[in-house]
RNA sequence: GGCGAGGUAGCUCAGUGGUAGAGCAGGGGACUCAUAAGCCCUUGGUCGAGAGUUCAAAUCUCUCCCUCGCCA
């Protein structure tokens, strides 16, 4: 029988890296950022974790820049007090929604700043830096240079006043800053003037050959999602032009040259925030206690393969930092494994327009994560993830399916065979007749859905893979209309147990696809089927390593599994809170009232 | 301006040559274990516009319109 193969069959475990774009520290989740990169890491994670794989899952606060300085300053503050800010407001999203990393840091660490310096040093001593001048906005009343963005003055061309420093909203032409008319820039309005200054740039012109054969070499096209692919080819079509690496800044990883020139500028913020994922995997085995851990997921053995895979999650405005610098560093640096993919998550509008922070036009997670079952959130987010295109959150929609789906179909499939078992059968799982043909039926489409949610979760397709899930749902609702346990337990009592047995096998396997989507409901029926040792109490976000990985949580080893007839059940509850229908107006006009819009 | 993505039922979307699909919403029905949930049946579309290739086009080609990104 294929339950009993599933249980037998032991597969070699793999090591999967499960790195997770950094978040910038100047600003909260919104619901893109969760349902786009974040969420999709962590039900991956689950999955993989369930199905008996080494997971190493890594993230944290990209932490410097001038945006961060320039809000500092706002404020009155540091840097630090902003970053810390949003760190723990990460920290709390992550938590609330049950979001597991092994390890969230932030790239202001020790750790961080040694492994950045030692990735640029031996890039250096390999010959793939270079230093070059170039011409930067300098302020002299911010004692500062400044990113072409901040810096305003009148256009060389229609002399309209208020050009930016890379296009004219005017005329439209694009700007070269340094021939703008009285540029000053935009803090406070100081003049700005232009200054030759000497920074370092990533040779990716050399490093283009080895990249190239990597992108065209392994069949990455066969399993890449289309928006990877495309961004990546259009990147490498243009042709790879140096980038520059260090900045005039002060806020940042210092720049590991004795040239005296070099100590008031700072490593490029881009640079050194791809580099968190291998600091923070390091960071990860140290406070394991096991320093050299990391390298099961990222040191090529002798022939140059990679141990394992690794994932990158990731908004589509960051794939080529993904599919082309980061794997040109790694290849410069050598002896290190490249992505094997690249899930990019395409936007997330909202309420039909797009997204916008100056505006406020956002979906906040700290402003909404207190207010639903971190399910029905997860629920939505995944249902709704911009996998393949951009979509949009709609709380209309988000009401709609929360109770039509994730209530009525999946919710109350589980709350209407458990009371009605807990009360007809002393509260225990009942003992069966022979299985008749729809009996053997839905056992079997629960194996066949079982293999279709596994491969789907293995290629990265969520929302597809939680329809399946749904789905099967469905089919159990409607065997169960069909066999109306209801009806034949006033005069066959065999039949009726039989069709509940075989109904509450299926609600256990359900319960093992829910978990990397819905890992708390996932826990509470693990207990209502009278299971011990569920692990989701606490959502914590880190320090749930055992000897190296994360536990393998008792509620969802990824198999189907018998649960024996005469188990006793604990007390059923609803898994989820249906919504009144006045939340989906009330949550619009909150956000109309908080949007700042002309 | 160049490149890319998208424009399919009221809504959200699937569908890359062979008689237009799903879920939700709308309408009808049988049932009653269940969070008035579930189940069955059903209304509804000139597949952005136009032209072309083909025995056959939502699907391939060309032109145009609209939306959204990216780049210069």
């Amino acid at each position: 029988m294929t339950q009993e193969q599933n249980q037998t069959e032991k597969h070699k475990p793999e090591y999967i890296l499960v790195s997770v774009a950094w978040p910038y520290a100047n600003g909260p989740f919104h619901a893109g950022h969760i349902g786009g990169v974040y969420l999709p890491a962590d039900t991956f994670a689950r999955f993989q974790r369930a199905n008996g794989n080494y997971v190493l899952m890594v993230s944290g606060s990209d932490c410097h820049g001038a945006p961060i300085t320039l809000r500092a300053e706002r404020e009155g503050v540091t840097p630090l007090d902003v970053v810390g800010r949003y760190h723990a407001s990460f920290i709390k999203t992550f938590e609330t929604l049950g979001i597991e990393f092994d390890l969230f840091t932030k790239t202001y660490t020790e750790n961080h700043y040694a492994v950045t310096q030692d990735i640029f040093s031996r890039l250096l001593q390999r010959g793939y830096l270079f230093k070059k001048t170039e011409i930067g906005a300098y302020s002299a009343s911010l004692n500062r240079f400044l990113p072409d963005r901040y810096v305003e003055g009148e256009c060389y061309n229609c002399h309209y006043a208020k050009a930016r420093g890379d296009q004219c909203d005017n005329c439209g032409i694009l700007i070269d800053a340094p021939k703008l008319i009285h540029p000053y820039n935009t803090i406070d309005r100081g003049e700005v003037t232009f200054r030759d200054t000497e920074h370092y740039f990533l040779d990716l012109a050399k490093l283009e050959p080895a990249l190239l054969k990597w992108v065209n070499g392994e069949g990455h096209k066969d399993y890449w999602r289309n928006n990877t692919l495309t961004f990546t080819d259009n990147w490498l079509k243009d042709g790879l032009h140096e980038r520059a690496i260090t900045r005039d800044l002060d806020w940042g990883v210092p720049v590991p040259v004795e040239d005296p020139s070099f100590k008031d500028k700072r490593i490029y913020v881009w640079f050194d925030a791809v580099i968190g994922y291998l600091s923070a995997s390091k960071e990860w085995a140290q406070r394991q206690g096991e320093p050299t851990a990391w390298e099961k997921w990222w040191t090529l053995d002798e022939e140059g393969r990679s141990p394992g895979k690794s994932y990158y999650f990731l908004g589509k405005d960051n794939i080529p930092f993904h599919t082309i610098i980061w794997p040109a560093m790694l290849l410069g640096y050598g002896d290190l494994a490249l992505p094997y993919d690249v899930p990019a998550a395409e936007f997330m509008n909202l309420e039909g327009e797009k997204m916008s922070t100056s505006q406020n036009w956002a979906l906040w997670l700290p402003d909404i994560e207190e207010r639903y079952q971190p399910d029905a959130l997860r629920y939505y987010l995944t249902a709704v993830a911009p996998e393949t295109r951009d979509s949009y959150w709609s709380w209309a929609d988000f009401v709609s399916r929360v109770n039509n789906e994730l209530v009525a179909t999946y919710g109350n499939l589980v709350h209407r065979v458990l009371t009605f078992t807990y009360k007809n059968f002393e509260g225990q799982v009942p003992r069966p007749g022979e299985l008749d043909q729809s009996d053997k039926a839905l056992l079997t489409e629960r194996e066949a859905a079982f293999a279709r949610v596994t491969e789907l979760l293995n290629a990265a397709h969520f929302r597809d893979a939680l329809k399946e899930v749904m789905a099967l749902a469905t089919t159990a609702n409607r065997y169960l209309d069909e066999k109306a346990p209801w009806k034949s337990i006033k005069t066959n009592r065999e039949t009726a147990a039989t069709s509940l047995y075989t109904v509450i096998q299926v609600i256990n396997t359900l319960k093992v696809l829910t978990y990397p989507f819905l890992p708390y409901s996932a826990e509470k029926l693990h207990s209502y089927l009278g299971f011990e040792g569920g692990n989701e109490q606490s959502g914590t976000y880190s320090g749930k390593a055992v000897e190296g990985v994360i536990a393998i949580p008792a509620t969802a080893r990824w198999q189907i599994e018998e649960i024996p007839a005469g188990q006793v059940l604990r007390s059923p509850e609803a898994l989820f809170i249906k919504l009144d229908d006045k939340v989906a107006e009330e949550e619009l006009q909150r956000l109309k009232a908080n949007a700042n819009r002309l």
